[in-house]
DNA sequence: TTGTATGCGTTATCAT
DNA sequence: ATGATAACGCATACAA
C-alpha cells in the first residue's frame, strides 16, 4: 500500500516483525527451526510490506551460487531444437538438474564476439555444452578459467574436461559392415555438417581439413573403415528436407547410383527414403538405407528403418548428473554411451544387375 | 599459479595493479574513460591472477540487474520444442533480447509446487509466459509482485498486462467460412489440447468446462461461428500423429463422414491427410483439409496447405521488444497480430452425393 | 530458539 | 583521470 518507491527487504520486514533479520531470513529458508508464532509474524509482516521473498540475485552473491545452469547450443537455436535428439538431451538434462538448479539458461553460441561472450558474463553456476564445434575450445577456456563445472558433450575432448560420448565410428561401421555383409559394394552416404558453414555437396579431401564437428567426422570415419573410396555429400543439417536434396543428388544418375546409402541421421535417411520413392525405386529392393539414431519420427511409422539407436535422453541426464556432482564437490566423471543396432524393413541384399 | 584457495577479485587486481578499485571495475566496464597506461597494467594484473571479470552474482546485486530474461513454456520442454511455431517464436524472442539479455532460462512450468516455483526464485529480470493455460495465473501474480516485466503470449489477458495476441477466432472462422462457401455441410474439426491433462476424444460441452487452453478455445469459437454444432475431436498436442489418429476416428465410418475437416494447427492438418490417404480418399476432391500456422513443415512440400499463415517470429520479437521496452522504464504495449489467409490444393467442393 | 556481526564482490556517486 | 566510500540484500558463524 505504500512501498511505490523502495521494494521491502528482508530487513524491512523483520523490523515490522519485531525480529532480527537473521531469523527472518531463517523463515524463508527454512534452514533452521523457528518458533511458529514468530514464523507467523514474519510471515504477516512480509505480506503486509509486499516482500515476496529473498532476492535472488542477493541471495546468488551470499551464498556463491545462482541455481542456474548454462546450456551452449551449436548454432541458432532454430536449428538446435529441430533435431528429435537435441530436444531428447534437453529433456534428460533438465530432468537430472531438477535438484540442483532453477532453470536452463540458454546461451547464444556468441555471435561474433562483441566484447564479452555470454557464456563469460552470465551468472550460472555450471555450463553444459552440446555438440559445439570450433567455438568450444574458446568456450572451455573461459569456463574453466571461471573455475565453473563444465560438461562436453559430444564436443572433442582432447582435455581433461568431463565428457558425454558416442561410439559414432564404431556405430557407424557397424551399419555399413551390417550393407556389406548383404552384398553391397556401391554404397554412399550422406553426411551432417562439416563445419558452421553449414556447405551442401560432394566431401572432397581438402574439404575435410576444414572439417571441426567431430560427429560427423566419427561417424564418416566409422563408414570409411568399410567403404574407404565411397562418395560422401555433406548436407546443411539433420532434416528430412536436406536429406531429400542429397537423396536427389546420389541417385540421380542411374549410371552412377549405388545400391545402398548410409545416412548419418534418421531424419536423413527419411529424405533419401523420399527420393528414393520420388524416381519409383523401392526401399530396400532397389536401394537400402540406413540411419543413425533411432528417434522416433513425428509422422513416420518410425518401426521400420534399419538404424542404430542412442540413447539421447540418457545422455542429456548423464551430462546433468555430472554437472550435480560438480557441484556438490566432487570430481566430474566422463561417461561413454553405445548405440545399439535396430534392425529394420529398410535394407536387403542388392538387387542382381542385369536381370 | 597460486590460487588455489580464493579466486581473485578485482580488489586483489587494483591492489597489485596499484590503483583504487573503483578505477579497476571501471577498467572492465568500459563505462569511463582511463588513461591507456593504467587500463593495461590492471589488465596485465588480472591476467597475472587469473582474474577473468567482475563475478556476475556481484555485478547483479550491484546492478539490480542479472541480464536474465526467463521464459515459461507450457508443458514439458519436449513438447514445447516440437512446435514448430513455439521455436519460431523463441527464435524471434533471443533475437529482440540479444541486446538486453545475455540468454533466456528456460522455466520448468513448475510441476507440482515444490514449495519455491522456480519463477519465484530465479534470478532474472523480466519474463515471457507463453502459452500458459492455469498456472499462468499464479505465475502471472507472484511475477507482478517481484515488480518484474513481463509478457504473456497467447495467453488469456482479462488483467492489464502486456500481451501479445492473435486472431485466433477470427482466423478459424475465416477457415471455415471458406469451407461454407465451397459448399461443406458435413464438416468436423481436429482441435489442440482443452488442457493440461491433454485427453484426446469427442468434444463434450461437459468438457469446455474445464478447458483451460484459451487458443484451443479460441480457434474451436471461430470454428463454431461458422459450424455450431459440428462435431470436434481433440488430440494431446499439434503432432502429425495426434491428427493421423483423429483423422482415423473421423473418417472411420463412411456414413457419417465428413467433406471436410479444420484442423486447429498445420501438422494436425497433415496427419489428418495421412488419413484419408490411409483409407483411399483423395485430398481434395473426396475431403478438404485446412491447416493453422502455415509453418514449413520438414519433409513436406509444405506449398500445398490451405491454411492461415501465422508470424510466429514476429510474436517472439515482439515480445522481446515489449521486454526490452519495459527493461528501459517505458511502459509495455500489447500487441495484436493478424494471420494471413493462403489459398492451397486441399480444399475444394464436396463430391456430388449418390453418383 | 533468537540475535549480532560480518562480508559476499561489485559499482555508482561524489570528490579530488 | 583517479580514488574513497557507501551501499546492493542477504545468509551464515557464532554467541546468547
Amino acid at each position: 500500500m505504500s512501498n511505490r518507491e523502495r521494494r521491502a527487504t528482508i530487513s524491512d520486514v523483520a523490523k515490522a516483525a519485531g525480529v532480527s533479520t537473521s531469523t527472518a531470513s531463517v523463515v524463508f529458508s527454512g534452514k533452521v527451526n523457528v518458533a511458529e508464532a514468530t514464523r507467523e509474524r514474519v510471515l504477516a509482516a512480509a505480506s503486509e510490506l509486499g516482500y515476496t521473498g529473498p532476492d535472488p540475485r542477493a541471495a546468488s552473491l551470499r551464498r556463491g551460487r545462482s541455481g542456474i545452469v548454462g546450456v551452449v547450443l551449436a548454432g541458432h537455436l532454430r536449428h538446435a531444437f529441430l533435431d528429435p535428439v537435441t530436444t531428447a538431451m534437453m529433456d534428460g538434462l533438465t530432468d537430472a538438474l531438477a535438484d540442483v538448479s532453477t532453470g536452463i539458461l540458454l546461451l547464444r553460441d556468441d555471435p561474433f564476439g562483441g566484447e564479452a561472450p555470454p557464456i563469460a558474463e552470465a551468472p550460472m553456476d555450471a555450463v553444459v555444452l552440446i555438440g559445439c564445434s570450433d567455438r568450444i575450445r574458446e568456450a572451455v577456456e573461459i569456463v574453466r578459467r571461471r573455475g565453473m563445472p563444465a560438461v562436453v558433450i559430444e564436443g572433442d575432448g582432447d582435455d581433461d574436461l568431463t565428457e558425454i560420448s558416442l561410439d559414432n565410428r564404431e556405430a557407424s561401421a557397424m551399419l555399413a559392415r551390417h550393407l556389406a555383409d548383404l552384398g553391397h559394394t556401391r554404397v554412399a552416404s550422406v553426411a551432417l555438417p562439416l563445419g558452421p558453414q553449414r556447405l551442401r555437396g560432394l566431401i572432397t579431401p581438402d574439404r575435410l581439413d576444414d572439417a571441426t564437428v567431430g560427429v560427423t567426422l566419427d561417424r564418416l570415419a566409422g563408414f570409411r573403415d568399410v567403404y574407404p573410396d565411397a562418395p560422401v555429400i555433406s548436407t546443411a543439417g539433420s532434416l528430412i528436407d536436406e536429406g531429400l536434396a542429397a537423396g536427389r543428388t546420389l541417385l540421380g544418375d542411374p549410371e552412377t547410383r549405388p545400391t545402398a546409402i548410409v545416412a548419418q541421421s534418421d531424419l536423413l535417411a527419411v529424405g533419401v527414403i523420399r527420393a528414393a520413392e520420388e524416381i519409383g525405386l523401392r526401399v530396400p529392393e532397389d536401394l537400402s538405407v540406413v540411419g543413425f539414431d533411432g528417434i522416433a519420427v513425428d509422422g513416420l511409422g518410425s518401426h521400420e528403418l534399419t538404424t542404430v539407436v542412442q540413447p539421447a535422453l540418457e545422455k542429456g541426464r548423464a551430462a546433468g548428473e555430472q554437472i550435480a556432482r560438480m557441484l556438490a564437490g566432487e570430481p566430474g566423471e566422463s561417461v561413454h554411451f553405445t548405440v545399439q543396432f535396430r534392425p529394420g524393413e529398410t535394407t536387403a541384399p542388392p538387387a542382381r544387375p542385369f536381370r
